[in-house]
DNA sequence: CTGTGAATTGGGAGCGCTCCCATTTGTGAA
DNA sequence: TTCACAAATGGGAGCGCTCCCAATTCACAG
């Protein structure tokens, strides 16, 4: 199974190179007899075409790199990233394209990645995470002029493609969900006013109260930081208030502001109902279960990469903006099996 | 910007084609008049030379490939994943390869990506993680001829190179601490019989008792299977035994049994002490904390990139086989602060 | 049997680089 | 100044493929 060329195909099943390679890229024009035999040849000598070879002629590369900004620290701890991971590597894989990773971590290497990652001939498309404000990787991705497009929003989406988790109308789901059940001060903590997902699920609590003729009581709005602790010392702030509902903006938040909740004595749904966010698995939680949002991240990492698929082979006009569904996962903490 | 070429360059600089490349890969004899020039073009130009090409005419890709196999379902579960690979991409961009991420999800991607990773001209080197007993993705790949290193230890070790967490060794240290601080009755719940892991935690805690005078008393040692309801069962089998201390194989299986254990209306670590493995992020933990061993994932990584790129520049002769040491993490459930 | 157009086939010219070898230039001792 | 030798330089020949175009073959109508 040394190194064959097509060359070497060619010879032996007495046809040209030509003939090997339009068998070999499927290419019509072919005759069947032909074919089926050099079908044959490559099936018993196990000829792989050289991918540098091909890269280099045909300025294609077949592969698409996967960039994660230095801001990005949530890699390690929460879900997101694997299964994110996951789905973009199964996208690759069913259309053919090669993944490359290049996760970014000291300043040193942002720069090294970006002039690597820019380079011709290596990628045909990148695929890039959406970094925190003032992230400037995105920006710098933009010059390479290769075919791209950001997972998540980017905060400055002027001129790039996009795909996002429609955290919007994710949070107006949950809440409009609280406002049926018959909720009345209905509160919320949010996630940091930097980051683009806390921003958003705040603007859908507003809305899905205003669609239902609801004000938006602002000492029940407080901002949290994505933490337990953050979740914690919210609610605290949150309860002179007298919610008697809380859509926290992410699992997290809502274990610590529960927790916060059941050291007031409180009950959970009955004096305070809780719908989170994110749909994380809770290691020996013993509140009752949490009502929350599930991101179909896996999906998400597929549709990322047909996306960026779509503008390789179709080009980067227009840019694409998709939103992403979400999943409400309805179980104890909302109260809806109480009333 | 647009895409130059060594020709190009060279041109504008007044050399030769030669003399462009050697200034660009760094060989020797040019005069520091000419290199000083062409560097300078270089810049100015923003050329970056062509990998394709590269690896085409010097039949090296300075690429590796990190193939994940199936049957690895933690890759969601456990930070490992997202550390390790944090660490290998780190590792890569240190030594300036670029890395490719195969995950196989179905059957059908197994045989694609196999087939893609053995093809010739795109990989260097491969590292593959290690899987289940009966896996075959390393056994295939071996076939390929590339250089491999197996990240973990491979149920059949026979002429692969791999690096492992030391396990017995961390075992060893934990239960040898338990010895140290007076226990007499150490249990230890063990992970499945099928990992290596599982196998090697159980040698380590053997080893440590025999190596202390102590006898290995069977009754305290039963199987537990990574899960914290594995390790729930598994403590209410040990209790009859009467244990004052357990090693319990991961922090998950000590969560578990723990429970049991303050079910049981038994103090940590007055009654019973606990150490983990793993030292994962537990949330909303009540228990004390956890005594545990700490693997550096993130340098795993980065040396299984070193190995491997050993392998690629040195030879694979001889195997290389490599064990990373771990870290004992004292907290409150080894009772070590009573005593 | 011949002519026509379509289907099939073969080969040349690259893609942009590295590597090797022949040539040129430079250096210092005689 | 001359010569010997080392350092520096340039250019050809690939690497293994794709793409294009010219040449050949084929099928079928006239």
């Amino acid at each position: 199974m040394a190194d064959l060329t097509l060359e070497d195909i060619a010879k032996q099943a007495g046809v040209s190179r030509s003939t090997v390679s339009r068998v070999v890229n499927n290419h019509p024009n072919v005759s069947e007899k032909n074919r089926k035999h050099v079908l044959e040849v490559i099936k018993t000598t196990g000829y792989q075409p050289n991918i540098a070879a091909r890269t280099l002629a045909s300025q294609r590369s077949w592969m698409i790199g996967l960039v994660v900004p230095r801001s990005i620290s949530s890699f390690f701890t929460d879900p997101y990233f694997p299964h994110l991971t996951q789905g973009i590597a199964n996208g690759c894989n069913q259309h053919d394209y090669t993944l490359g990773l290049f996760l970014v971590d000291t300043k040193e290497d942002e720069d090294k990645i970006i002039r690597r990652v820019s380079r011709s001939g290596l990628l045909d498309g990148i695929l890039v995470q959406a970094g925190h404000h003032g992230d400037q990787v995105i920006d710098r991705l933009v010059q390479s002029n290769l075919p791209l497009v950001v997972v998540g929003r980017p905060f400055q989406p002027k001129k790039v493609s996009y795909i996002d988790i429609d955290n919007v109308n994710a949070a107006y789901n949950a809440v409009s969900h609280l406002v049926r059940l018959g909720y009345q001060r209905i509160g919320t903590i949010t996630g940091p006013k930097e980051s683009s997902v806390g921003v958003d699920r705040l603007e859908g609590y507003r809305k899905a109260l205003i669609d239902r003729g609801r004000t938006v009581d602002e000492t029940l709005v407080t901002e949290g930081d994505f933490t337990e602790a953050g979740g914690y010392y919210a609610m605290r702030r949150l309860l002179s208030a007298k919610p008697d509902a809380i859509f926290a903006a992410s699992d997290i938040i809502a274990v610590g502001a529960m927790r916060t909740t059941l050291e007031a004595g409180l009950h959970i749904p009955d004096d305070i109902a809780f719908v989170g966010f994110d749909d994380v698995p809770l290691a020996n939680h013993r509140e009752p279960l949490l009502t929350t949002i599930r991101q179909p991240f896996h999906q998400f990492g597929v549709s990322a990469v047909e996306i960026l698929i779509d503008l390789i082979e179709n080009g980067t006009e227009p840019t694409r903006r998709i939103m992403i569904g979400t999943e409400l996962i309805i179980r104890e903490s909302c109260g809806a099996s109480h009333r």
